[in-house]
Formats: C-alpha cells, structure tokens, sequence
DNA sequence: AGCCAAACGGAAAAGCTTTCCGCTTGATTT
DNA sequence: AAATCAAGCGGAAAGCTTTTCCGTTTGGCT
C-alpha cells in the first residue's frame, strides 16, 4: 500500500513527497557514500561523506537518522542496480550471454563492495532486513535470466536461481592467501559449466 | 637476565614475563570481554568491559593497545578452547562420540559467537590474520577426532577435516527468517550422515 | 509578491576510544 | 625485613565520531 509516487529505490522509507531540493541531496548524499565506502572503507567518517555530496551533516542526519541506515541505503542501492542490470542485459545480448553477464556483475557486487559482506554477517540488528532484501530481489531477476537461458537450450534446467546464487556467494567468500581474481575466476569456471554448447574458449575469461 | 617466558596463550604477544597482578588483569579482562561481547555484543563500550573486569581503562588499552586487540584476543581464546576440547573429548567418549561432540561445540563456536562471524568478514585489516588462525588451530583437532572415529570404523573415511569444517560453516551462516536453532539442527543431520552404524534416534537431536 | 512548512548548515552535545601521567605495588636485592 | 624501582595501575583529559538542535534559507503555492 505504497501511495507515494517516485521513490525508486528511496533512503530509508518515504512516507511523503520530498521536495525537489532535498530529493537531489538524497541522490547526492548516495551517490557519494557509494564512492566514499568504496575508497575509505564503510568506517569513513561522516564528514567525509556530506563533504564530497556538498551538504552539512545536518542534511545527511535529516534524511538518514542513523549511520546505519545510510550504510543500509547504500546496500539495497547496490542490490537493486544489479537486479536492473537483468532485464538491460537480457535485452542487449542472447540469453546465454545475458546470464553470464549477469552473474559476473553479481560476483562483482559481492566480491568488490566489502560493505555488502560484513553488513550481511555483522550480526547488527539494523541489517538484520538485507540478507532477506537481497534473496526477494535478485532471486527474481537471476530466475528469469536462467529460464530465458534454458528455454533455448542452451543451458542446463536443472539448476534454481536460488542455489545459483548461494554457490557464488560461498566462492566469493574471502579465503585467507588467496589472489583477488581467484573468486572471480572460480565463478567463470561455474559459469562455464552451466553451458550445454561446445566449450568455447575465453568466454567467461577475458573482459 | 632471560626475558622470553611462558606465554601460553596469550593476549596479543608478551615478549616479557607479566607480573602476577598483571596476569591476572589480563585474564579478568578476557573473561570480561568474553561476557560482554556475548550479552551487549562486539560493539559494547570499553567502560563496560573494564567496569566487570574491575580494572580502569588505562589497564585495558595496557594490554589491549586497541579495541580490535581486545576483540582478536577473545575470538583466538575461543578458538583455543575450542581446539582445546578436542583432546578432551577424545579422553571421555568413545572415538564417534566424541566426534559428534566436538562438531557440537564447533557449532556453537560459529553460531553463537557472532563476533567470530563478523570479525572473520569484516574486512578489517586487523582481523586479516584470525580465518588462518582459524583453520591452523581447529584443522588439526578435526583432523584426530576423524582418524580415530574412521579407524575404529564408525564412520565413513572420506571426508577430509577441511570439507567438514567449511560445510558447517555454511550450514552456520545465518539465514533470513529461520529459527535460532536451525542450524545446530541441520548439522545434527550432517553429522548423523557420518555414521557408517546403524540410525540411532536421538542422539544429535536431543541436548 | 508573499507566505510558511520543509529543508538546510554547522555549532554544540554526547559518546567512544586512546593517550598521558602521577601514584601504587610486586618482585628483587641487600 | 626494609629498601628500591620499574612494571603496572587508575582515571582524567584529549581526540574523534556520531547525533541533536536550532536559527536561517528556500521551494512550492496562492
């Protein structure tokens, strides 16, 4: 019973229209989070932040009254870019290499964005909606590309988004003394081997 | 004017012999920690640590340079004793009972410890050194248990401690909207699953 | 134009971690 | 047993961060 309009993927939950200033504060304020967690780290001070996004720290408490709730705002923004990437990537490519796109973009959101990880496991009860967000979001996007994918055969059926998803995330898992690229690499090694074509060479490999 | 000591397990790393008062201090601490970390969480204030330790702050940061210290320290001593159990239980139970046993309190390690969950993926560089510690410590432990069960024939020989230890772990990683017991039931099951004897009811499952 | 609630900025408050230093005390020597 | 003194202690204060507060500004509306 969501009557407000535009809030695509809002802060924290936008119970009335925002005015047109404050909307830009929040895209601005989100966008440069993104930045600052993937430079600093998700500990980065505040300042930091509203600095970069060009606003006081007054304006960033009025929209994110806790520190956790931008960290949260930043996640869901991650998960829900990558579910958007579905159905561009379906329409871009053919279904196989739509999928493998995508779950590369997917290895990507949990291998590079550090933040996602520790806030999924940290225990915090403020995080304690994301690991639930995540699943309901992506498992949808993630089932649709495989269905698209194995209704012209040209992967295996047998295999549900869900525990797709799941394998990925324990490969993407940091291993003490491992290379970086080793999760992505395990992961194009699982991507091939969903293929029922000839195995072709680079695919999942090269950029 | 011999400075190396007995250092058993230690805080971080005592290159010299600690006075007794000082001793004592540290393993108060711990033991603080330990409960503190349990009740309020990993992100408890120092004060209340100090306060149930009964020492002042200036001890704690002594011994403890900074709070990421106090928190590896914790998680290695409950490694430790951990590892600890299993010569332990080895010496009280029949080889697959006290396999079963130590996959309990292994269990537990993981899942009611969050802050070992956190710790191991939060990225932090101060932590960087605990997953290997980790595996270093318990590998070997896991490693006795399942030679002694597997040579008396209890239970199945394939399964190398590793595999064992990182399956739980999965099993152990928490999951949206499931029962606080979950888990402990699910590895109950896995471990039922090592058996080579006949299904015994109520072994695992009960307390 | 003029109104005013929404939104802003940033100073101040609150809270945590970490440092500092004068005092205390366990261990050692005499 | 007393003296000595470096290791160790406590807690006040410094240094940072997050969070609150409030006087001022401004977008949306009439």
């Amino acid at each position: 019973m969501p009557e407000n309009a535009a809030a695509p993927a809002g802060p924290p939950a936008a119970p009335r229209r925002l005015r047109a200033d404050a909307q830009r504060n929040v895209t601005a304020l989100l966008e440069a989070a993104k930045t600052v967690f993937d430079t600093t780290g998700v500990d980065a001070p505040a300042k930091e932040i509203t600095d970069l996004a060009g606003v006081g720290v007054g304006t960033l408490y009025r929209h994110f009254p806790q520190r956790s709730d931008l960290v949260k705002a930043v996640v869901q923004s991650n998960i829900d870019a990558c579910a958007a990437a579905g159905p561009r990537l379906r329409a871009a490519h053919e279904p196989a290499a739509a999928l493998a796109a995508w779950l590369r973009e997917y290895t990507e959101l949990l291998g590079t964005k550090r933040g996602l990880a520790s806030a999924l496991h940290s225990g915090d009860p403020a995080y304690e909606a994301l690991p639930g967000y995540f699943l309901e979001t992506l498992t949808p996007t993630l089932t649709a590309l495989l269905d698209a994918a194995a209704a012209d055969g040209e992967i295996r059926d047998d295999v549900a988004a869900k525990d797709l998803m799941f394998a990925i995330a324990q490969l993407c898992l940091p291993v003490a003394g491992e290379s970086p690229g080793h999760s992505a690499r395990m992961v194009g090694i699982l991507i091939d081997g969903l293929s029922n074509g000839p195995r072709r060479q680079g695919r999942t490999a090269g950029q």
